[in-house]
DNA sequence: TTCTTATTCAAGTATCCACTTGAATAAGAA
DNA sequence: TTCTTATTCAAGTGGATACTTGAATAAGAA
């Protein structure tokens, strides 16, 4: 037992995970699939890449154990393997924050600055919904809200915010969620709603991390 | 904010990290340095490879914040830049022990079969080390166990073992110890202290996973 | 059956990567 | 200074990778 061939076959294969994470179209992928199960033509539109290009990183990523697939009719529909991935993806985020200075540019590049952004934290969110007081609204597109959302929430997508502005509930302050840090759906919501002249926040981080702490969630499409 | 190449090169430096990790021998540097600071032609030695490969190797863990060097008179001693880096690359293998099927043929084709290895967790080590019953071995190079080690624990090398067996203290079990779960030190010493009739068991997984959970440790070299 | 739609497959290209070899630095010792 | 040792740099090669294009499946509708 334990010759180099063999170790060298192992660390090879702990790696592949690795491997399928390390490119960024594929990073994108796994960020829209911890919202939920999609069909390959919506990934293609969502990495904003070509079906054929998205189905070969889909089956790398199927390779690597990190997603599964089902058919439904036509459609085959992609979602995470297990939890397990989200972990990773969750370690990976973390360290690229922590360690390469570069990164901060190209978060401040795509997000711009939040200082100025009124965000809330998972912990506060749950004081005002035990209060009753505030509105939630999920501004992700329509399937992922479908798949399982914070209870009580709203489905809005930010595409649809500006036209169907008068739906969201008088009163109360609005929470605004997304996918996660990287996502500027409810960003753009916040923005839009406090132009309106409506007090509202975005909620830290997104639906993912939500889920991840145990905290309730609705419709998991049981 | 936020057009397609802003976000395709966030998620691309996102990514860095994870190919960084993508190759089976930087993993095995990562492996290694989990266990402490170490110089260039030490590591090579570790992984197998040469030095100019390895050297090639580790700037490349640079670039991506994975680890940090110091210069020390005529040699340069590389170590993992922070503890975030332990947890992508325990995640990493949790992942790929969850997923990947094939994985378990690599385990077993490189550690065998431990079902008959007697094996005890990190919590019963330390009622026994409490109790005072037992002799802890630290089987790793010595620089490792320099590095940092479990209090009381006694340095033994592997590739010693053989010649200073006379040094491990008579009376108690032993329990060895070494890098974690894809390291074979501690099978080897348990089977060779076995075979010598000293009751022996080894410590599930390592060193890197102690220290993670917060448990003490000797020696830090302050 | 044919037609449509969603997805995968196959071939082609430019780029990147791992490893080798041999030369270049750079710190310390003599 | 020269010599030694540890490490890095540079050039070269075979193989993998990302994306494109166009063809091939395969399920469902007509």
């Amino acid at each position: 037992m334990g010759h180099h061939q063999e170790k060298e076959a192992l660390f090879d294969g702990l790696v592949e995970a690795a491997r399928a994470l390390g490119n960024g179209r594929r990073a994108e992928l796994i960020d829209v699939l911890a919202q939920g199960e999609r069909p390959v033509d919506e990934l293609a539109a969502e990495i904003n890449q070509s079906i054929a290009n998205t189905s070969q990183h889909l089956q790398r990523l199927l390779r690597a154990g990190l997603v599964c697939s089902r058919r439904s009719g036509t459609r085959i529909y992609y979602s995470l393997a297990s939890p397990a991935v989200e972990r990773l993806w969750r370690a990976l985020r973390d360290t690229a924050e922590a360690h390469t200075e570069a990164l901060g540019d190209l978060v401040r590049a795509y997000v711009g600055d939040r200082a100025d952004l009124n965000m809330i934290t998972r912990d506060e969110l749950r004081r005002r919904l035990r209060q009753g007081d505030v509105v939630v609204l999920d501004v992700r597109p329509q399937p992922e809200y479908d798949a399982g959302h914070i209870p009580g929430a709203l489905s809005l997508p930010v595409s649809d915010l500006k036209s169907r502005l008068r739906e969201v509930p008088q009163g109360g302050e609005i929470v605004a969620y997304c996918r996660g840090p990287y996502c500027l759906y409810a960003d753009e919501a916040v923005q839009m709603l406090t132009d309106e002249g409506r007090r509202a926040a975005r909620l830290e981080e997104g639906f993912p991390e939500w889920k991840a702490e145990g905290l309730p969630i609705e419709h998991p499409t049981t």
